[in-house]
DNA sequence: TCTGGGGTCCTAGGACCC
DNA sequence: TCTGGGGTCCTAGGACCC
């Protein structure tokens, strides 16, 4: 029997949150991004999209396509909110759920004939029970393994609703543009052209072993399985590794060494409170420094055992923004991250600590009880800073 | 007037071990 | 005494995704 994969796509999710929220948005370019001269557009609605806006495009750029766009912060709690809500939905028609980020999902609705009807008609019940419950339009693709639901909700977009059987499956992909292929980016995308693949059915006929060649084993292989049609490990590898991280672009270029370790502080708490709530910890700490002209430094560094404390993460910081920061160079980005996170800290680890590290880690603590019923708690050292 | 913020994965080189 | 090969861990950089 043909396995039946839904993949679910919110559609322009966070503009349509804004419009949903409030009715003098609807039937406007909507434009919901970054706040200042620097940020990107994160999600626009289609009125916005008719004008050339796309997300991640620069929000200046945004502005002159479109000036007379209705211009919002993202309200992320809000959106969660409404994911949450449309992902319960999602529940009740299949047990076997994979989300992809907040806005997408796949659904494995084989055997579901008998409950749902055939999957056209399961794919129809889906977006108008979607749409019933929550307001909100989403577009469903559906095929016979992921990337083929992925690639089938992407053709048919806003308010969607395309299936791929199996026998129209290389039909189906030869109509792409190797640009849609997910994992395809702009880099691979233009080295494939230059090496005079254009189209997918031009990397079908490339051989395997003149793919890996050219791009590497790995790309090679994932190129020679996808524009087969083939089922790849894409969305059901095991995570290797998981990490948390924080990053600021500043308003204007800073270019004080002080003014970056007083972000680093700031940022380190954010994490580590993450961290705490969480009830994970790592070893490992990096900071990313990107420079006016965009170059961009990366250091991390590996400790022993895991930190425990904001003020351990802030020292290790120190130290390698002292390593790697070039003086007086102006900074647009500094950012912080806690990489190889794992799950827990148990009695052994806790008693290799030093009782001054474990004190600091009781303080944290309280803090984050503190914040967790509202109360706003900081630093001295970092209250020095956000008076000015 | 340049290019967010949160992530994951891959590659490549060096250290170190057997 | 001039050097192998496999495995693993670590670091830095970069492609890619939403």
């Amino acid at each position: 029997m043909e396995r039946v994969i839904f993949h679910v796509d919110l559609d322009a999710f966070y503009a349509s949150v804004e419009q949903l929220d409030i009715p003098a948005y609807r039937g406007k370019p909507v434009i919901v991004g970054g706040g200042g001269n620097r940020g990107v557009v994160s999600a626009c609605s289609y009125e916005a999209r008719a004008f050339g806006v796309h997300s991640a495009m620069p929000m200046f750029q945004a502005r002159r396509l479109c000036p007379d766009a209705v211009f919002t912060r993202t309200r992320m709690e809000r959106y969660s909110e409404m994911s949450r809500t449309v992902f319960d939905v999602l529940s009740r028609f299949s047990d076997d759920i994979h989300q992809i980020s907040i806005d997408e999902a796949f659904l494995d609705m084989s055997g579901t004939a008998r409950l749902f009807g055939i999957p056209r008609e399961a794919g129809a019940l889906l977006k108008r029970t979607v749409h019933e419950e929550t307001g909100l339009i989403i577009s469903v693709g559906i095929g016979p393994t992921k990337l083929i639901a992925k690639l089938a909700s992407d053709y048919d977009k806003p308010n969607g609703l395309c299936r791929v059987s199996e026998s129209k499956v290389i039909e189906f992909i030869d109509t792409l543009s190797l640009s849609k292929i997910p994992g395809i980016g702009k880099v691979l995308f233009s080295h494939l052209h230059n090496a005079g693949l254009k189209s997918v059915r031009q990397v079908r006929t490339c051989s395997l072993e003149r793919l890996t060649h050219l791009f590497g084993k790995n790309t090679a292989q994932y190129l020679y399985s996808v524009v087969r049609g083939e089922e790849t490990d894409m969305y059901s590898r095991e995570r290797k590794s998981h990490s948390i991280s924080t990053e600021k672009t500043f308003w204007e270029d800073i270019t004080s060494k002080a003014i970056l370790e007083h972000y680093l502080l700031e940022m380190a708490h954010t994490l580590m409170f993450r961290a705490y709530s969480e009830e994970v910890h790592s070893g490992t700490v990096g900071i990313k420094i990107r420079y006016n002209d965009f170059s961009t430094v990366n250091s991390q560094t590996t400790l022993s055992r895991p930190v425990i404390s904001a003020d351990q993460v802030v020292s290790e910081a120190r130290k390698l923004l002292s390593e790697r920061y070039r003086e007086g160079s102006a900074v647009r980005l500094i950012g912080l991250s806690l990489m190889n996170v794992h799950k827990g800290l148990d009695d052994a680890q806790l008693e290799m600590f030093t009782e001054d590290q474990e004190k600091r880690r009781a303080v944290e603590l309280s803090v984050l009880a503190l914040k967790e019923k509202g109360q706003t708690v900081m630093k001295a050292s970092s209250l020095e800073f956000n008076r000015s």
